[in-house]
DNA sequence: TCTGGGGTCCTAGGACCC
DNA sequence: TCTGGGGTCCTAGGACCC
């Protein structure tokens, strides 16, 4: 064996569902949901996650609670904790940087490695040793040679397990798979490919990137194609992800139709994401408000403030305005406040590359 | 199953300028 | 004005992911 670069996808198993599981051992075993306030009669919240208890009895994560609480009365809910979940996180990725690799973090409970070894899967068993034995949480850890390869294989590798997907099992293991298998292939760009005559993985991968390209645009089309023969990223980057924006929404158990009130919301959701901006350190160059009338329909309405910002009275005055652009003469059920952030100055991330 | 919240990137059309 | 072509910025919406 010779020592080469690889690309490892390690994804926490269940993640919300087993931070809570260490929190609540007696739950274990028992049918749990984990959403919103954690009060199932609540309309409109929907589950983050559920333990394979509930999901026997057909729960699974997006389906709101009171339809959960239908399916299993006998169920347990337990309020969403994102703090908690980000400091089960943290300990995780600190004890991935105890390892010779590098880490690029994706989110609370996945995270792709760049490693230089003859033997990957002894790598990947000693991580989730590692991982298991001081948290307590169990991980899937994919292999590829990049990190499509790499997130796809640890997928097969649930729960728990090692995969290795690369370029030499691409074909026998992709090809015969709906479009939709890879990485970034979703139900409506899945069902545009099988009306032009693509189904699966093969047919993409064999398919003119011309007429891709007509079909998808310049950028997409292409892509797609280069994702069915297996291609994707390689580089790892270890600096800290830097957020390109920010945004604060809210749903409102019930429809709101007061314009005083709709105002006042709006105002408030700019104030905290302006808040949240000064937190980090940013400035803000756009703003965009979201409304989502019912039944459900969801509109936007955007500008580019006249100079960068963190002033929550001018974000607030500036999303109210927006606001007063929409027909607001239908009830609301989402308001939404989002803001674009300048570049931070000296941005330069140091990149890694393999191959 | 009356459908969360927080992100990222791409596309297309119009305005505007040369 | 019976008007070419390209580049860039702004805006709204779509798709995808966790």
């Amino acid at each position: 064996m010779s020592t080469k670069d690889w690309i490892l996808h390690l994804d926490l198993d269940q993640f919300i569902a087993a931070v809570e599981l260490l929190r609540h051992p007696e739950l274990r075993g028992k049918p749990v949901v984990v959403g919103g306030s954690g009060d199932p009669t609540q309309p409109r919240t929907v589950a983050a996650t559920a333990t394979y208890e509930a999901r026997e009895h057909g729960i699974h994560s997006g389906m709101p609670l009171r339809t959960a609480l239908r399916r299993c009365p006998d169920a347990i809910f337990l309020p969403s904790d994102p703090p908690a979940y980000e400091a089960a996180s943290e300990r995780v990725m600190n004890i991935l940087h105890t390892f010779p690799v590098r880490v690029e973090i994706w989110g609370w409970d996945e995270a792709f490695l760049g490693a230089t070894t003859d033997d990957p899967e002894t790598l990947a068993a000693d991580l989730q040793h590692a991982v298991h034995n001081h948290t307590g949480l169990t991980c899937s850890v994919g292999i590829g040679d990049n990190k499509h390869q790499a997130k796809l294989a640890s997928g097969f590798a649930k729960p728990a397990g090692i995969h290795r997907l690369t370029s030499d099992n691409w074909a026998e293991t992709m090809n015969h798979r709906p479009t939709q298998a890879l990485w970034g292939i979703g139900a409506r760009t899945s069902k545009k490919l099988a009306d032009l005559g693509l189904h699966t993985v093969a047919q993409l991968a064999a398919a003119d990137p011309r007429h891709l390209a007509a079909h998808f645009g310049p950028t997409n089309g292409p892509w797609y194609r280069y994702l069915a023969l297996g291609k994707g990223e390689a580089e790892i980057v270890t600096t800290p992800w830097i957020a390109r924006g920010h945004s604060r929404e809210t749903t409102f158990p019930h429809d709101l139709t007061d314009p005083a009130d709709i105002t006042h919301h709006v105002a408030a959701l700019a104030r905290q994401v302006a808040h949240d901006a000064g937190e980090a350190g940013r400035q803000v160059t756009r703003v965009t408000v979201k409304v989502r009338f019912t039944p459900f329909l969801t509109r936007t309405r955007q500008s580019k403030l006249p100079a960068t910002t963190t002033d929550p009275d001018t974000i607030a005055q500036a999303a109210v305005t927006i606001l007063h652009r929409f027909d607001l003469n239908r009830p609301i059920r989402l308001l939404g406040v989002a803001v674009e952030y300048t570049p931070p100055e000296n941005d330069q991330p140091t990149l890694v590359t393999l191959e």
